[in-house]
DNA sequence: GAATAAAAATGAGTGTAGTCATAAATGAAC
DNA sequence: GTTCATTTATGACTACACTCATTTTTATTC
């Protein structure tokens, strides 16, 4: 229904109802004060540690109207640090070395990620369990439009190896990519449970991504103790 | 410490001082007491819905009793399904074909663990959360002995095939069985967050673990498209 | 079984996320 | 600028997870 309305008002460019009103602007003016000072608090205080009132109060608003901009404090999270995490995301897959090989260019990606996780592991473990499993499907977009971002950036690191790499054509790259994608997760969530320390968890993941990818290949490479391999093949 | 008693104890048999005395039966008759409670009202009202009074009241404690039983409520839930979970894993190994191939036996078991979760979605979600992110430490052995029989159970998987999938020798079964279970990890959160059906995401979970698999295999598999594929290769 | 120590239980009390009836602000129409 | 309708703001209030000072129960020693 808001849609409508402002596909109708679109259509005829911004001529006469502009529409960012002084209504509009002040919305906008107070979320931005309420993320601001969420995320203030957050860094400062850590998430549980912090009260909607002293967010509320900061961003020197009343305290029921704070929930009329997030629907609940976790949302306020996602919708603090979502941007935050985009642009990780995209600064990770802009930086990446294109001459590198397959799993150094994703450990490069996957590394940077946990450089960004690694400056406050307690908001990171706050964050990561927010976004796992959404409280409030408002956010579903969000985290989508993070994980398309993800997934097609790792498929055009595939992509962009394929000649070097032979890798298999036809391959699904958004398939890929949320397969090598799961790799990481899973093992992100050993991390900041405390199973394994970080130099194991770059460690295997390494492995895993090695060993995965290897199966995007049209021919295994060759393994470690490359002569003398006469024994399979006869034709 | 307590430990450290109970093997002295047990050692000589259960003779005068048995390692049960009134106490410990009253705390473990309590602590059954309280499980049971919180399981049957999480399953006949929810996680969120249930409150820990309703809890306390009909496991016959005080409010202030269940706390020196669980850490928080979000505890309660773990320690209520753990051994399900536990269970439903092994159960799954169990009942696999081991003639079937690789990717139709992984997906026999992670089929069997959709199976398990879609009994009760909302559940399916609280549960998958506080899993994934612990806020109590003592949990963490329950996390890692779960993960430990599914990564070992899907390595099984990994090395009865090897003969019949061309496996390649030397692969880290464990970290093989990591690598495919945050595959399915990572689809498993998108269906709970209501970003793909069921269908879609075990459809989606079969293709990936193909691709992944392919990577483990010496030669890669034919395509599935066999006949007539002269188009490529030029040899 | 009385005295003492240690462990376990209790429920009134506390802090905080989130609600809701009411009020204030804004925009539209004349 | 007055009236009216709609949106936005507010803080007292509620519900609930969790704490803690006090009491009760259990075990131990003589």
């Amino acid at each position: 229904m808001k849609q409508a309305v402002g596909k109708r008002a679109a259509k005829g460019g911004a001529e006469k109802v502009p529409p960012v009103g002084r209504r509009e602007r002040n919305k906008r003016e107070k979320l931005d004060r309420i993320l601001a000072s969420a995320r203030d608090l957050f860094a400062a205080k850590g998430f549980s540690d912090t009260t909607t009132q002293e967010i509320a109060e900061r961003a020197d608003i009343g305290t029921g109207t704070l929930f009329l901009y997030a629907k609940t404090k976790e949302d306020l999270l996602i919708m603090v640090f979502k941007d935050e995490m985009i642009e990780t995301s995209q600064t990770a897959f802009r930086k990446v070395s294109p001459e590198a090989p397959l799993v150094d260019q994703l450990m490069q990606v996957f590394g940077a990620m946990v450089t960004y996780h690694s400056r406050d592991l307690p908001l990171a473990r706050a964050l990561i369990r927010e976004i796992t499993i959404l409280a409030n499907p408002d956010r579903r977009e969000d985290v989508r439009s993070l994980m398309r971002i993800i997934y097609s950036g790792i498929g055009d690191i595939i992509a962009g190896s394929r000649s070097r790499e032979k890798i298999r054509a036809g391959i699904d790259l958004a398939l890929a990519g949320e397969a090598l994608f799961g790799i990481y997760y899973i093992g992100l969530i050993g991390w900041l449970n405390g199973q394994i320390t970080k130099q194991a968890f770059l460690k295997r993941l390494r492995a895993k991504l090695a060993l995965s990818v290897e199966g995007l290949r049209v021919a295994p490479a060759e393994p470690a103790t490359p002569a003398r391999r006469t024994r399979n093949r006869k034709s």
